[in-house]
DNA sequence: CCCACGCAACTACCTGTGTTAACTCGATGC
DNA sequence: GCATCGAGTTAACACAGGTAGTTGCGTGGG
């Protein structure tokens, strides 16, 4: 009796199977078996920790609205934000050998969540290799952008840093849907914005500021546009 | 006739089984079936690239010795290395769905390799559950190597970035039976290490000898010892 | 044999970023 | 209406690390 009248969209376990068919469309049977998995909504208030370094038992979750950040911490208590998910994004995710969370993840908003205990993932993963695939190529994706992060952070200068993250934000904000016009309301203090570049507080304003008498980014309170590193006039004249 | 004659623990795919039941075993059908692979064995000389970015058609490989980095280039030329691999490290791991490489790997000496087609490997993963999720942990490992690094090139500094890439290459010669009381022969030019610590060889050359000044780490030629960090005094009272 | 070359070692000088310490402004709460 | 707090902003100073050179050793090639 549930069987095709749970394809509504509006579920939000449709987003699960969105997000996971990015790369490869699933067979209707994954489909049905992802929108069939036992999921829990949950509103988390900014600042709460999702899932802690070391700990074991934790779920999978894909972010339906807000803002998270993974980060490291050094003995000293220094934090280095290792990466930023936005809605849309799986946390979370790993096979079901390595039990141990390596790094914390933590909201930066309020945020919105499905969460789907780790064993009916597992399961499903095991028994459905299209699955297994989508979600192991979100492993892939994240090993991928923490290799671009490891570039940004060894080789550009601050400068570089704080614009290669604005972009990759907008970027990222942009497939959510949730920029206009390369403009998104910055989820991140100016405090957390050194976190993730290696900065302190106090550069990453110098830098911003700089950014901006220079006309390559335009602020008025949170809000941030990006008026510069469009794509090159040639490809923009394909485009146009 | 092939069968059980060909556990031949010699064979260069022998290693590749091991590797992949790191974590957890596999099934005999699915370790037989890793062992049938085509697989091709290759000596490929220092300063070689084994995978180009953008790249689209590459194998699977598993260094059998020497030793590989997998680095990224800004516009301006710099180079940022984001991973070391030693014996026994396997490269080129993906999904089938996504394509293309995302960084370059070359050689940082004479190495040995096992050579497989991805094709084959993505053939395996698709019809066996444990395999696609020990490769699957492959790229998970990958992903929480490459986030440590970012902690280490965001918040520490050059003497800890140093230490840091000391430790791990040691640790994981370790592993892979390259060290003698935590001494091993570096791989890595000083330009090199600066390559992958974010620092010029310049600085990199100050770092080692002032380590070496304070007795932290021993060197003769290319050969490095670790003296401190060991694990701290109470760690080191529950293994004696 | 000598030359070229890569790599390590070292120096002097310069600059980007951290440090510390203000001050401003809004929001929140009592 | 005042105290409090978090975030942003600015300034003066210090230092880690970059830049640009030179030296010297070892190795491999002609």
């Amino acid at each position: 009796m549930i069987g095709d009248l749970m394809m509504d969209s509006n579920a939000p376990l449709a987003r699960l199977v969105r997000r996971l068919e990015r790369y490869a469309p699933l067979p209707a049977a994954d489909r049905q078996a992802i929108l069939a998995l036992p999921a829990q909504v949950e509103r988390i208030g900014r600042g709460r920790r999702l899932i802690d370094e070391g700990q074991q038992d934790h779920a999978v979750m894909q972010l339906l609205s807000g803002y998270a950040c993974r980060y490291g911490l050094l003995s000293d208590g220094q934090r280095q934000i290792t990466g930023v998910f936005v809605a849309g994004d799986v946390l979370g995710v790993r096979s079901g050998d390595l039990p141990i969370a390596a790094q914390t993840v933590s909201t930066l908003s309020d945020v919105e969540l499905v969460k789907i205990p780790h064993t009916a993932i597992a399961a499903l993963a095991e028994s459905r290799a299209a699955i297994a695939r989508a979600l192991w190529n979100e492993s892939i994706l994240d090993a991928n952008m923490a290799c671009d992060w490891i570039v940004s952070l060894g080789r550009r200068d601050a400068r570089g840093r704080v614009l290669a993250l604005l972009q990759e934000l907008t970027a990222r904000c942009r497939d959510a849907g949730l920029t206009i016009r390369d403009s998104l309301i910055l989820p991140l203090t100016q405090e957390e914005i050194g976190d993730a570049t290696g900065l302190t507080s106090v550069h990453v304003n110098r830098t911003l500021m700089a950014l901006q008498a220079e006309g390559l980014i335009d602020r008025v309170g949170r809000r941030v546009t990006l008026l510069a590193n469009r794509p090159p006039a040639a490809a923009r004249m394909l485009s146009a």
